[in-house]
Formats: structure tokens, sequence, C-alpha cells
DNA sequence: TAAATTAGTCGACATCTGTTGTTTATCCAA
DNA sequence: TTGGATAAACAACAGATGTCGACTAATTTA
């Protein structure tokens, strides 16, 4: 069901074309109509694929989904290699401005996104944010649960703060001023 | 279509039954199904009304719930009287706990919280909790947008991250340990 | 109290969902 | 290269959703 990244590669290729297939029908229909609008029919039409096929890939639509924003998340966050490094001022600096990158690009990709949708999002992104902040704090000897999880709400707050306002300011402006909120907690630990 | 306040009372006999008789069922069905499960037919069904009648009041199961769950917080925030004061030390610790205690009472009282549930309370009582503190800071002179969403968040995120934990400690205990984390993001606005 | 208004009932409709059983095609390993 | 395994297609199902128009019953108001 889900594509371990290791057996990405050696997989059967009926399998690898049906959910390429799936998948790009799916970004197209995204960016032309909103999420909630979306039919499991919608994305099978355009994939040319038969509907129950659909349900050998993924349970549902928000499975899709799930699986589209983990991915790009998670690329977005490599391509600045925060995954391999610990805490510094910098590094949550540039985290907090993946996140708001990321869910402006996101709006700006999407039609009208909705309830729904912005809520799948969230805790997709919100996992992988905690998991970062948990092993960035990993060596400290104090448990960090609680400020890891603190942090991570605020940050995600203030990403979708940012990204819903209508007039954004210079994203490095914003985070200058809203990035001690989110440090002040976090430094103790670290 | 909302019962608004001044009008909830002068209202048609009929209307108030009814939505009676839905709100009733479906809180009934709330604790003995998941949210997730309940279908519009089963509240009818056991409102003994009919289904298109609950069209005409409520768009649809999500807009039931989100209305139950903004009386019931609204509630709980009035008993504590949060909403006549400003900002405190104490009026936000009451805060926190008032978050934490309504979580986890409400997932005492439901069968099975799933995804979608979870996330549409989430979303209504952020909304709940933002106004209350930026009502808080009003007479703050700087602007306080961006403290109040970062408090926001983060105090229900301690909250649901509270509300989940397998074994809770006891509210006072915790709240003395997250408080601060919250707080000094507060403090220099007040 | 009669007339007008409005709520609720009823049956039906098109559409979507998730699932199942059968058949066809593609793939991979012996 | 052939035979077994497995993915995909196809058809059909029961159930849910949201909407509609016509009909009936309760309530309001003139």
């Amino acid at each position: 069901m889900l594509p371990n990244p290791k057996e990405e590669e050696k997989l059967d290729p009926r399998v690898k074309r049906t959910r390429g297939l799936i998948l790009q029908s799916f970004e197209t229909l995204l960016a032309e109509k909103g999420f909630e609008t979306i039919s499991v029919q919608d994305v099978t039409d355009k994939a040319q694929i038969n509907r129950a096929t659909f349900y050998a890939h993924f349970p549902d639509k928000y499975a899709l989904l799930d699986y589209l924003i983990q991915k790009a998340f998670k690329t977005e966050i490599e391509k600045r290699t925060l995954n391999v490094c610990s805490y510094s001022p910098d590094n949550l600096r540039n985290l907090i401005l993946a996140v708001m990158e990321f869910l402006v690009h996101l709006h700006g990709d999407c039609f009208q996104p909705h309830q729904q949708f912005e809520s799948l999002i969230e805790g997709t992104i919100k996992k992988q944010i905690f998991d970062l902040l948990s092993y960035w704090l990993r060596k400290s000897k104090v448990p960090t649960e609680i400020p890891a999880t603190v942090a991570t709400w605020a940050i995600y707050g203030l990403a979708t703060h940012y990204s819903h306002m209508k007039k954004r300011p210079a994203l490095e402006k914003f985070v200058d001023e809203a990035y001690p909120l989110v440090a002040v907690n976090l430094e103790q630990f670290a």
C-alpha cells in the first residue's frame, strides 16, 4: 500500500505505472478544482484507471492527499538539509521559513483550500515538524516532549497565520518578528 | 439556520422542538458510536424526524458537531468567567486548564475519537481561544495578533497532547510545567 | 377564527462510496 | 518459455448523500 522507500525501485511495473497515473491525475485536479470537490471517480477517470483499482492503492482520497503532502514536505526539509543537523537558532529559523513557504506555495497551487483539506495538511505536517524537533533535541538529558509539542504547534500556527494574511509581509521580516516567540521555549533544552 | 442567541426564545415551537430532537439524538449517538460512523439517517431515525428536515437545519453532520462543540465550550468559558476579565497569569492558567479539561471530558464521552472529529473540534475551539486572548490583550497598544496566534496554538497543542497521554499526570501538575512556555510570550504584551 | 405563512413529511432522483466476485492481462521466476 | 502469481478491468451491489417538488399539518397574524 504505502510505497516503502526501500522497495520503491523493485516494484511491479504495473503498480508503479498505476500509482503514477493516480498521483498525476490527482495533482492536476487539485490545481483546477478544490480538494473537497474531487471525487475518486474524477481521479480514476482522468487517470484512465478503473475505480476499483484506486482502492487497491489508497483507502480513500484523504490518504492520497496525505501521501502527496508527506512526500512533498519531506523533500522540502531534505532540500534544506534540516534532517541532518541539530538544534541551532539558525536551523530553527530555517524550519519556520520552510513551513511558511510550503504553505504559501500550497495555497498558491490549490484552488479553494477548504476545511477538510487544511486540517489534513495540518496533521501531516505537524507530525513531521514534531519528529524533527524531537530529533534535534534528542541529545538533551531532560524530557523534551512538552516543549517540542508547544514549539511544533506554535510554528505551524505562525505559518498558517502567515499564509492566510491578505497582504503578506516579506518572509524574512515576518520570521524575524515571530522567531523569538518560538525560540525562547527551546533554548533551554538544546 | 444558526440559532441566533437573541432569537432563540421567540422561535417557532416546531423549530425548537425539531432542533432539540436532533441535538439530543446526536449527543446520544456520539456517546455510543464514533462520530465518523454516525450517518444523517441515524440521527433522524433516532430523532424520529424526516431526513430532509435535517438538512433544513444543518448543512451536514459536521455543522451539527460544530454547533454543539461551540456551545459547550462557550459554556465552559463562561462558567469560569474567563469571558469577563483580562490578562493575568492566573486567568491564563485557568484557560489552559479549561481547554485541557474540555478535551479530556470529550474523549471520555465519545467513543472512538477519529481524525475528522478531532480536527473539526480543533478549529472550533482554537477560534474561541484566539478571540478570547485577543479580547484580553485588546487594551495593549502594540499589535497582538502574532503573540495571540502563537499562544492559541500552543495552548491547544498542550491540551491535545495532555488529553492523548496514556497515563495522564494530574491536571495541576501538568499545567504547572507547561504554563510558563505559554506565558512567556504574552507577559510583555499584557 | 379564517387566511396566509411556514415547517415538516414523503417519495424519488442522481451521484458517490467502498466492496466483492469474476475475467483478462501482465509480470516474474523456475 | 511456460506456468503460477498477481495486478487491473469490469460489473454490480448496498448504503449514504444532498436536493427537489408536491402534499399535509402546525403556527402566526390580520
